[in-house]
DNA sequence: CGCATTGCGGAAAACGCTTTCTAAAACAGA
DNA sequence: TCTGTTTTAGAAAGCGTTTTCCGCAATGCG
């Protein structure tokens, strides 16, 4: 059907390994250790090789090599949404890491979706990664465990199924909420709300209990109607601050699941008579880059997508290449901290109990 | 070194050709053509072989497929910012198609640098994908052409080197721009700047150029204080802004290159006391998601990422499968339309020329 | 019924590489 | 000088596919 494949290649013209051990007059073998620095290659001989390289302008095949090594090189990793900014941070640092290390990243993301999620897997697997990282923060475990060999090195966030080949990364949602809670608590506020995300991802429900717990811990009390289920979307902020708005009295200040949640509640809030943070104070989860940029600019807790990237890809690389890893660690801490901007201050007619903190937001104008 | 591979991997099981042909009682020449769907084997046969696929489990391993056949079916993706909310959803939208078409796609952000985008290509021809889309909108087209093979299928936006491998996307900026300030200046408008890209991108200049063209047929000129370069961030709109602020006189409107550009300027101008559509009317391109949730939701023209990535997948197909290819088509034409939301309006005291589109912009409250 | 033709499946040769196995050379010790 | 040991390079066996080539059986035709 085709064309003899060696006449007329429709392919970039192809140097192979033989067209340098031709050039250098070595064999094919004696190309591959030198190429790959196996010591015991003569030092001379490897120059000469590596000259024969630059000249001929050989690449290695990957395809090849992860043919008969058996590793591909490329990474998976598995995010829910590329499209919600918190993720693109991230993606681009795990590549940065991932890169400089040699590996290749293959992306996608689930859309929160099951069939979706299990398709690419799949494909993952068919391109045969040598590793999965699911950045997905508590979604489709299940579908994983399933399709996957049970000692594929894989990498969690927040929690897994418990097996050797699988290392969590555990963010620690406590720190961070409970420096917001206490930070809305002692600019005086009372009346806290919390809007969390898709209470089937894992992230969200911790976050939330996070929440509830630092809040139970200052004695302040977290009634039903001021726990909303948003969908970590800004719209789902929108829709939220909506329903908190329709309450008999609003809370005097909303905590958030995502940044982007916030950003929604700081866009309801604007077609409102309701100003942030002087009537409502908001705080969001995540840090992105464009928390900086809303108005105001958004008090959030900061999970550092560079620590989690670097977590992950070193997570993975610690699955892959046991010989490589130090330590054989199961579990790698995400630290949380708050980043106090704009969007707190204290509430209408109360004094602030920390005069210091309350000096530093009330800078906010607007 | 390692263990003899055949007792202990430690990759997953490989189920191979071999093993569904065993079980199916053919040869493996006969597996690979009933898998891959050749009409000559006996439809019983075939039958018995899927049978079998299912039954062991095989799926057939990819990279030996892309050494024999020279085919990876991946896609290389470039863009220049994965953290700039337009490409997560262009990407997005091209794996979606590129996977329905049978590829995987690579994607790589350049970051307007041209180190790191020499190592992208590298990395992507290493991994020999069959084509590339580089959808920088402008930039390095020298480097790819120096590194890639003058067969090798590529998809450039706007303009490329003409040579016959290239497919060029064009974008008709001129008549989504020429709508926008139609649309101006029917409301009234005639002092119109213009926060351009960076303007050693050929997308940024050509809509600068296109803006001009515009303004100049309708007889409205544009002194040069009114054309500021900005970098198509965020932060370089609020600078933009700025600058035009300084200016003794204010424009009545502004038209940016992009919408993150946009958002810059319209929080920029929250911090002044000009009000966003009664002092100033804002434009910007590319109709982001996040356009409609911005304060006020904004006027901008749109690009359709959908009929980029659809345009983009369809020519690298063309240029990887020639047999395939429908017509021999080397330009792909894409469309931009002026989305009109509540960031434009009439200047003040300035009856609107056009009664029905004042209208119709009018309905922006604050 | 015999011969040419067609259809279809199997054997085997790649694809470009890594890695084992083997053998040659170099060296040391007796 | 010969044997035994250590280097170090080459030969060759795969890795899991696709695809060509070949031969066998079945069919059509005279």
């Amino acid at each position: 059907m085709a064309a003899p494949r060696k006449s007329s290649s429709n392919r970039r013209a192809t140097v192979s390994i033989r067209d340098v051990a031709r050039r250098a007059r070595v064999s094919i073998a004696t190309v591959s250790r030198a190429v790959n620095r196996v010591p015991t290659v003569d030092p001379d001989l490897a120059k000469r090789v590596w000259k024969a390289v630059a000249e001929v302008g050989y690449v290695p095949n990957t395809q090849a090599r992860a043919l008969v090594s058996g590793r591909s090189h490329i990474l998976g990793l598995i995010v829910s949404e590329i499209t919600n900014p918190f993720f693109p941070e991230l993606v681009q640092e795990f590549e940065n890491l991932a890169v400089a290390q040699g590996y290749e990243v293959m992306i996608g993301s689930t859309n929160y979706d099951a069939e979706r999620t299990e398709q690419l897997i799949r494909r993952m697997l068919q391109r045969s990664v040598d590793g999965v990282a699911v950045m997905t923060f508590g979604i489709e475990e299940d579908i994983i465990k399933r399709l996957v060999e049970p000692d594929f090195p894989l990498v969690f966030v927040d929690a897994g199924p418990d097996l050797p080949n699988i290392r969590l990364l555990k963010v620690n949602y406590d720190e961070g909420i409970r420096e917001a809670v206490q930070h809305l608590a002692a600019l005086g506020h009372r009346e806290i709300a919390f809007i969390s995300g898709p209470l089937r991802l894992r992230s969200a429900a911790a976050r939330r209990d996070a929440f509830r717990k630092s809040m139970a811990d200052l004695g302040l009390a977290v009634p039903a109607r001021h726990l909303v289920e948003g969908d970590h979307t800004l719209e789902g902020g929108m829709a939220a601050i909506e329903k908190l708005a329709a309450l008999p009295e609003l809370p005097t200040a909303v905590v958030c699941s995502n940044d982007m949640t916030a950003i929604g509640v700081l866009h309801g809030l604007f077609r409102t008579t309701y100003k942030v943070p002087e009537d409502i104070s908001v705080v969001g989860f995540d840090d992105i880059h464009l928390a900086q940029f809303v108005l105001p600019p958004l008090t959030t807790v900061q999970m550092s997508c560079n620590s989690l990237a670097a977590a992950a890809v070193q997570a993975l690389r610690a699955g892959i290449e046991p010989e490589n890893a130090r330590a054989p660690q199961s579990e790698w801490p995400i630290a949380t901290h708050l980043v106090v901007r704009r969007s707190t201050t204290f509430p209408r007619g109360t004094l602030p109990a920390l005069k210091r903190k309350a000096a530093s937001a009330k800078a906010g104008k607007k």
